[in-house]
DNA sequence: TTTGTCACG
DNA sequence: ACGTACGTGACAAAC
């Protein structure tokens, strides 16, 4: 059989470590819970495994304490946010189906151990373990592997480990890791080793010596130093009893016959309703649980079942409000108790009726509409709008799990299953939305822009693509030029494109000191390759076919794909996505087009205005700066602002203490630098690498900033107070994100939150800013009945395509309205700019 | 699907 | 000892 052991408190951990904290609304912890079984599924996934085995320890002295009185004496009890969630997940493992092992007097090592054994000696019998503690390598054998469960950022991963991979890793074989443990120790378990022997010297001493035993009987070689065999003779004693510490017992009295850990039946009633309870309505579904089971609500037989019907006039003339929804088979309204089918031109009919409609993705209905040429009347609700904004983090919005998080019954069966749905939840998202202090937010400024970013993708933005490709080929054939560089002084070919090849070639095939590593090889960044400038004239080559590499796939080829026939890509405005309140672009991204390099900001210039019109582009000028000064009250920092003098020069004045006309540029560069700092939740340490000086000086600039603009520091301070006290931050207008991290006993996750802190208020603030003017942008341009229209926005920039004739009239309409978008205590000042291309325009 | 890299505000 | 600024999306390679 093949059995997978999982070594349930260190799986656990890694889970914890791995994924953002996530609480349920009453505020649980769940992140733990989450990882875990996360992994659990992809190990299943990955191992197949006929039964599996779940070993957690129990909390009392096992034989190791007895031996050494010391034993993990020091370690750090867990942070209670994880604690907490121990014994909700062994419960729900239960329910699930799956066996706990424990035996007191032992670490779950040992238990794992003994299974290990058992499948080693055993002739069909294989066994997996799964860990993130390396020191079970040690159990790896012909029948066992061990599954090294690593995080990064939010995933779990996985390296299985066999005999080769351990041999690989560390010269050496499986068993053989308990004499280079016993040597150096493990202080984190409070094992004492040799003292000043480290994992280097105990693995050279194991590889060269095989053994403790080999290591003192050759402690006269000369092969080993004198300090070294001092150290070796003092903590002879040591090393002897640290061998019998971390060597796994594998005869724990338990059951290892595998044929008992096939997965049960379990309770899957219970197992959904807990984790419903847990708010993990995606895992429901993986674990393929029925989330009715769990939902408060009756049985599907016990709802009125609603056959559709055609939408009639008369049916459409009594309505006041239903929900809309569109499927692949086509749209659908619902209301009360009845469904609809919808056809064309009823759908015209319902679309421009006064009907108040409620859907979950309102901009897709106003495509429909533009498309024909008409508009939506009193589509004011959008569900996945309004719990965004009650959640900004989440990854995703459908019905189904938003019914589930809420709480909601439907109100009927039949016909689309979410539409039975749709009106309760927007319901409870309403109420919601009232209760946290959102609805102007959602009512004035979310749905409002709805119709903004529909108009704006339908526009699109029409590209010289005649001019690009051209651009494209230049860029081809210096990339070509490039190549051929890199491949004649490396000495052969290989895929340039490949950070792992590339690494290979530049560290081993040419030797370059290596300089930082991912966790999958060699860094190859620019950042990297930078400091290896003098070191080999192959590092410039790359350096440019990087460059023409990424500036040809992405915006040549990338936008070449997109456009339309009329020449112009349409981009898809997402307003559900960002943690911050601003939008994003996507496909085509039109967020992320060059500039900041001469080469990069040529693609601006195919970027143009059809014939007989213009572009007009306009920005805010340091909007976020001017939003921390208004909403911190900075009295200084207003002043420096209302005076119209370059705020960088002011900061740098300030902080270097020098008169205004003294300040350099290099001084400049520098406060610029902790201005960006302080939106972004400032460090010493990315300050310094940042601006090039060291952590001590930069650590003195943020004094300095601190010190003179006084009431920024306050308000940075009570903000991050505020946050802790209240779980979440706001923006100027309402906007909230919700910090757990904050709440983190893990230093730096806490300090990351603390950053969030304070850059999301600022952030958000100036999304919202941006977002009224467009609103208002928007509507004038209509109303006025201009020949100009809104194609793109880029966080604190607004781009207007307008006839010739109205340019002026419009650029009238883009400053004045983006100037007083919000009344702040310093003035909105924006850059207006005409020209025939986006780069001309700017 | 994840990772490394790099484009933007 | 670690990892270190906020917010995004696209591409190519590798798993």
């Amino acid at each position: 059989m093949k059995l997978l052991c999982i070594d349930g408190h260190s799986v656990l951990n890694r889970a914890f470590y791995g994924v953002k904290l996530l609480t349920t609304k009453d505020g649980r912890f769940t992140n733990a819970i989450y990882g875990f079984l996360s992994i659990l599924l992809k190990l299943t996934d990955q191992v197949k495994p006929d039964a599996v085995a779940i070993a957690f320890d129990v909390r009392e002295k096992t034989f190791r304490h007895d031996r050494y009185a010391q034993y993990k004496g020091t370690r750090k009890p867990s942070p209670p946010e994880l604690s907490e969630q121990v014994e909700p997940l062994k419960e729900l493992l239960g329910a699930l189906g799956y066996t706990i092992v424990t035996a007191p007097g032992y670490e779950a090592d040992d238990i794992l151990g003994t299974f290990a054994h058992r499948c080693e000696s055993s002739d069909d019998d294989f066994c997996s373990i799964a860990t993130g503690d390396r020191d079970a390598l040690q159990l790896v054998g012909e029948r066992v592997h061990v599954l090294l469960t690593t995080t990064k950022h939010g995933a779990g991963e996985t390296t299985e480990m066999d005999i080769a991979a351990v041999q690989e890793r560390y010269g050496i074989a499986p068993r053989q890791l308990i004499e280079v443990k016993a040597l150096m120790g493990d202080s984190s378990d409070n094992i004492p080793g040799v003292a000043g022997v480290g994992e280097k010297t105990a693995l050279a001493l194991i590889q060269q010596f095989e053994s403790l035993d080999g290591v003192y009987e050759h402690l006269g070689d000369a092969s080993i130093r004198d300090g070294l065999r001092l150290k070796l003779t003092t903590d002879r004693d040591k090393a002897y009893l640290s061998r019998e510490l971390v060597t796994i017992d594998c005869a724990v009295p338990v059951d290892v016959d595998p044929a008992h850990y096939v997965r049960q039946q379990g309770d899957s009633e219970k197992a959904a309703s807990m984790l419903a309870d847990l708010e993990m309505h995606s895992l429901l579904q993986r674990l393929n649980l029925k989330a009715e089971a769990a939902a408060p609500r009756p049985a599907a037989a016990a709802l009125p079942a609603c056959e559709p019907v055609p939408l009639t006039a008369s049916a459409l003339a009594d309505l006041k409000r239903c929900c809309v929804l569109r499927t692949g088979d086509g749209c659908y309204a619902a209301s009360g108790t009845a469904v609809w089918t919808v056809d064309e031109p009823m759908l015209w009919a319902l679309l421009a009726a006064p009907v108040e409609k409620l859907c979950t993705d309102a901009k897709s209905w106003w495509h429909l509409a533009l498309d024909n040429g008409s508009a939506v009347q009193n589509l004011n609700f959008d569900a996945k709008i309004a719990a965004y904004l009650l959640n900004p983090s989440a990854s995703a919005y459908s019905v189904a799990s938003l019914a589930a998080e809420y709480r909601v019954k439907p109100l009927f069966s039949g016909g689309p299953e979410e539409l039975g749905s749709l009106e309760p939840l927007c319901a409870a998202l309403r109420q919601q939305l009232e209760e946290q202090g959102m609805t102007a937010l959602f009512r004035d400024i979310e749905m409002p822009l709805v119709e903004v970013l529909a108009r704006m993708e339908q526009e699109g933005f029409l590209l010289d693509t005649g001019g690009l490709g051209q651009f494209g080929g230049e860029l081809n054939g210096h990339m070509a030029a490039e190549q051929a560089a890199v491949y004649e002084l490396v000495g052969k070919e290989f895929n340039l494109n490949s950070p792992k090849q590339l690494g290979e070639a530049l560290f081993e095939t040419l030797g370059l000191p290596a300089g930082k590593k991912t966790k999958t090889g060699y860094s190859t960044n620019a950042e990297t390759l930078e400091k290896l400038r003098g070191a080999h004239p192959v590092i410039d080559h790359i350096l440019r076919y990087r460059t023409y590499q990424k500036l040809s796939a992405t915006y040549v080829e990338g936008l070449l794909r997109a456009v339309d026939a009329s020449g112009r890509v349409h981009t898809d405005f997402n307003q559900t996505e960002t943690r911050t309140g601003r939008i994003s672009s996507r496909e085509p991204n039109l967020q992320n087009i060059p500039v900041r390099t001469e080469l990069g900001s040529r693609f601006r210039g195919f970027f143009i205005a059809k014939p007989g019109f213009v572009l007009l582009d306009a920005d805010y000028s340091q909007i976020e700066l001017r939003v921390l000064a208004s909403i911190s009250g900075d009295t200084r920092m207003i002043a420096a602002f209302s005076s119209g003098r370059d705020i960088h020069t002011e900061t740098a004045s300030e902080i270097f203490k020098v008169d205004r006309d003294a300040v350099t540029p290099e001084l400049r560069r520098r406060a610029k630098a902790v201005n960006f700092g302080i939106v972004y939740g400032i460090g010493a340490y990315s300050l310094a690498e940042d601006v090039g000086v060291s952590m001590k000086e930069a650590a003195s600039y943020i004094e300095g900033y601190l010190a003179t603009y006084s009431g920024v520091a306050a308000y940075l301070d009570a903000t991050v107070q505020n946050a802790k006290r209240d779980g979440y931050v706001t923006t100027l207008y309402g906007r909230r994100r919700a910090l757990p991290e904050l709440a983190s006993s893990n230093k730096m996750l806490e300090a990351f939150g603390k950053r969030l802190a304070m850059n999301t208020p600022i952030q958000g603030t100036a999304a919202d800013i941006i977002k009224i003017a467009m609103i208002r942008v928007s509507r004038r341009l209509l109303a006025e009945q201009l020949e100009a229209r809104l194609i793109l926005q880029v966080h604190d920039e607004l781009i207007i395509e307008s006839s010739q004739k109205d340019a002026a009239r419009a650029a009238d309409v883009l400053k004045e309205e983006m100037m007083r978008a919000a009344e702040m205590a310093v003035p909105l000042e924006v850059d207006v700019g005409q020209g025939e291309s986006w780069l001309a325009a700017k």
